[in-house]
RNA sequence: GUGCCCGUAGCUCAUCUGGAUAGAGCAUCAGCCUUCUAAGCUGAGGGUAACAGGUUCGAGUCCUGUCGGGCACGCCA
């Protein structure tokens, strides 16, 4: 709003100056630099073949006649920056804004018009949803939130495959279990699932009278526990209802794989070789070609998965970001190339990926492997149930999704009390706190007389809760959702810091009324932003 | 071996399309509760941004190489 009204009174500067380019606006690392500074003297400088301060002062005696009423100074600072600094009043009129939008601050139009599906969990039936799929929940349900704040429509979107062949695997060891067979004994295949959870399967499959030897009446009954398991799973760690269950089986049963195969054939990119079918998807980049048909027949899954994304493209998502771990990468270049291949328009870059790495768990000093055929790993339920839903949530966001990360269970059960999220909950807790003494009207607040408010401390803070709206559109340009995290932690640290200089329940009611308006839009800030990140903003603690 | 990602304080990580003196938390050390919640605050120490080159006014950021780590390289999904 401010950043945007600068923006474009500097803009206008540059054209008055006889110039060209589009400045950017950023804060200064250091606060006594100023309130904004741009660097568009230092870009101008090389093609105008002139020195970076002469262009700079240039721009400044154009802005200087043409001053703006939130701009109190400029200056050209180091080897051409240009330094503004905004006056008392510009700098508290974010506490108003915040105060008359409340839930909708830090909403804005960067994204605006874009219909984006967001997939993600993605898990197979074959099991609970481990640490993994945690990282991936959480990183999913956080951006869809984020995107909804910047005008797009947003679809969440979670694909399963309830036909193939770990189905069958889930199946058979359902069955092997029910009728007495061990993982481990002589019976057992090598890749049978070994966990606990398929004896229970069995144990309640056998008690509802079903006949292990009935493989459809197994096969139904796993997949809808193990699914209902899941879906209870995501409702603990709070995230929002999927719009969808998109069924793979369903691409086949509907003609989708075939209607698919016959495109690609139709469009000269496939080949018949040693009895099986290819797609040349190096004609697109890809690094080798992908059978499609296998030459025992049976298509290969890159082609219900290139059939899917079709459809991702037919039901009109002009944007769709899939959220995978990094293990899966390799499947990018090939799905890209399949719907390269058919020719129907989609644009070269579709879909966009959101990839994570994969999330190590550390318990009693020693790494626990991930294996489902192991049946040996960390669930999503006894994450939560061990550190607590919201801790979880901020922790798995807080770092770039392709950053590995080491979940150390002993640390995060020993430390709880010290987890970051609690930091930021706290200053919210705090706040409502200070407001329920003060006694003072969501009206009285909204009315305060800003003016009131001086403190250097207290300007330190409404810079920082001005910068939420541009934060947000970042992490929706860039798919970023690990800047919220930091940046509450932020807020949090300046309102903790101005709570020690100032107190906020003084006599003077002109006082009084402006230092409690600026802990509200604090608090404002904070609950909208943990709302994103899907984290509990308490009242008390 | 080939491709992609990563390497920043003792540990976990930020650094927003290349910008000013690389920042937080944890841990360590020294202080602050008769006063609105000490789950807090203030201060200190801690760095050749893996290494070596290159591009330019300027590189943690871009390019090349080396080393180290992760992932993927299947007619599995």
């Amino acid at each position: 709003m401010q950043k945007e009204q600068l923006s474009a009174w500097l803009a206008d500067g540059l054209v008055k100056a006889g110039l060209s380019g589009q400045p950017t606006l950023e804060r200064p690392k250091q606060a006594d630099h100023g309130d904004w500074a741009t660097n568009i003297a230092l870009q101008l400088a090389k093609p105008l073949g002139k020195n970076p301060r002469e262009v700079a002062t240039l721009i400044k005696s154009t802005l200087d006649a043409n001053p703006h009423p939130l701009v109190s100074e400029i200056s050209i600072a180091g080897p051409g920056f240009i330094n503004i600094r905004l006056n008392g009043a510009a700098k508290f009129a974010v506490v108003a804004d915040v105060l008359k939008l409340r839930d909708s601050f830090g909403n804005g139009t960067a994204r605006a018009g874009e219909n984006v599906m967001v997939e993600f969990v993605s898990a197979n039936p074959t099991g609970p949803l481990h640490t993994g799929h945690a990282r991936q929940a959480a990183l999913g349900d956080t951006l869809c939130n984020i995107l909804q704040t910047q005008g797009c429509k947003v679809h969440r979107e979670f694909y399963y495959n309830d036909a193939g062949n770990q189905i069958e695997n889930l199946t058979r060891s359902v069955q092997l279990r029910a009728r007495g067979i061990e993982p481990g004994s002589a019976d057992w295949p090598d890749d049978g699932y070994r966990g606990d959870y398929i004896l229970e399967l069995a144990q309640k499959f056998s008690s509802t009278g079903g006949s292990a030897d009935d493989a459809n009446a197994v096969r139904a009954f796993a997949v809808n526990a193990l699914r209902a398991e899941q879906d209870k799973d995501l409702t603990a760690f709070g995230v929002k209802k999927f719009d969808c269950y998109y069924l793979e089986s369903s691409l086949y049963t509907d003609g989708r794989v075939d209607k698919t195969v016959a495109a690609l054939n139709a469009s000269g990119h496939t080949f018949e070789h040693e009895g099986a079918l290819w797609l040349k998807t190096t004609d697109f980049g890809d690094d080798k070609d992908r059978v499609m048909r296998k030459g025992a027949g049976g298509y290969t899954y890159f082609v219900p998965d290139v059939a899917y994304h079709v459809t991702k493209w037919e039901r009109g998502f002009t944007s769709v970001v899939n959220i995978q771990g990094t293990d899966h990468h390799g499947t990018i270049s090939r799905v890209r190339a399949g719907l390269q291949a058919l020719d129907v328009g989609i644009p070269k870059g579709y879909p966009d990926y959101l990839l994570h790495s994969m999330v190590r768990v550390m318990k009693g000093g020693e790494e626990v492997k991930i294996s489902k055929r192991a049946g040996s790993y960390i669930t999503l339920g006894e994450l939560i149930e061990w550190v607590g839903k919201d801790a979880v949530r901020f922790f798995l966001v807080a770092r770039k999704a392709d950053s590995e990360f080491t979940f150390d269970i002993d640390l995060a059960l020993s430390q709880s009390e010290e987890n970051p999220v609690y930091y930021v909950q706290y200053a919210h807790a705090r706040i409502c706190s200070v407001l329920r003494d003060g006694g003072l009207t969501a009206d009285a607040l909204a009315a305060a007389d800003l003016s009131a408010l001086s403190h250097e401390k207290a300007e330190a803070l409404a810079t920082k809760l001005a910068d939420f709206p541009s934060l947000v559109a970042t992490a929706a340009r860039d798919l970023a959702p690990h800047m919220v995290p930091y940046y509450l932690r932020e807020v949090a640290a300046a309102f903790h810091t101005y709570y020690n200089a100032e107190r906020f329940l003084v006599d003077d009611p002109r006082d009084r009324a402006a230092r409690l308006a600026l802990a509200a839009a604090t608090a404002q800030v904070l609950k909208n932003g943990l709302g994103l990140l899907g984290v509990s903003a308490p009242e008390r603690m």
